[in-house]
DNA sequence: CTCTGTGCAAAGCGTTTGCAAACGA
DNA sequence: TCGTTTGCAAACGCTTTGCACAGAG
């Protein structure tokens, strides 16, 4: 079992329900827009405010311990920071599926392709899940 | 020279010398977001108003002769549509290039890695450009 | 001539901010 | 206790919409 109590103060935020409550989801469901987050939050904590949302997510990707997947024709998600890895997203139904390809090599061939320094990555591939492929 | 009037119109779009300066701008400025194009649109059209610029870009987009690049913490810039490539941004001064990496060869390996049939890409990469690392 | 696009102003939405009360350490 | 967080309401900024007039085909 997962301690998010601890895993907030590694990351020197301060433990509220609230908090340990978005952490708790966004382990369980992977990626979650704002919109699913209040949702969710509501169901246990029925006045809470979309203001709140917004305050800790920000907040926790300001410690770098969320990051934003920006996703062309929809919403963004939020995921709790992990390694490298792409998103496959299903234009039709709108899952999103973590995907571990080999970032690395891709990395590389940037890198000396360009002069560019690479430090982070952002790599959002849309298509047809196997569900809305039937 | 390139002829943004029989471009429109291969792609049903009336041909309004808005548009023209639309395409001609994206053209030759590779990736622009919509302030971008507002300002430099303002120079030939001093009473061009944002709306314009917004229901052509989206009227572009609708007929895929534009496409939206969603980068993290930056406004998207929009692009003439063309071949599969990935995006370099650069998080000191936000220039935008593009790199022709073997997009071919990522879809392919996330295409076995899972079960879904891929068809579009947002692919961006996040460091320093090389005038920013001196 | 007809239909679409333009420009303006207003409306709409998602996100942020300010503040008093509640809470965490 | 002191500083931070919460929740509410208001403010903000970006994008869209409605409408009358102008322009494209």
């Amino acid at each position: 079992m997962t301690n998010y109590t601890s895993l907030l103060k590694d990351y020197n935020l301060k433990v509220t329900p609230q908090r340990v409550a978005i952490v708790e989801e966004l382990s369980l469901n992977g990626h979650m827009n704002i919109d699913d987050l209040y949702k969710k939050l509501l169901a246990k904590f029925p006045s809470i405010s979309l203001a709140t949302i917004y305050k800790n997510v920000n907040a926790m990707i300001e410690k770098v311990f969320l990051s934003e997947v920006k996703i062309p024709n929809t919403k963004s998600v939020f995921e709790l920071v992990k390694n490298e890895h792409a998103h496959l997203v299903c234009s039709s139904c709108g899952s999103i599926e973590d995907i571990n390809l080999n970032v690395q090599s891709v990395l590389e061939e940037a890198s000396q392709a360009s002069a560019f320094t690479i430090d982070s990555t952002n790599l959002v591939l849309g298509g047809l899940c196997p569900n809305c492929k039937k």
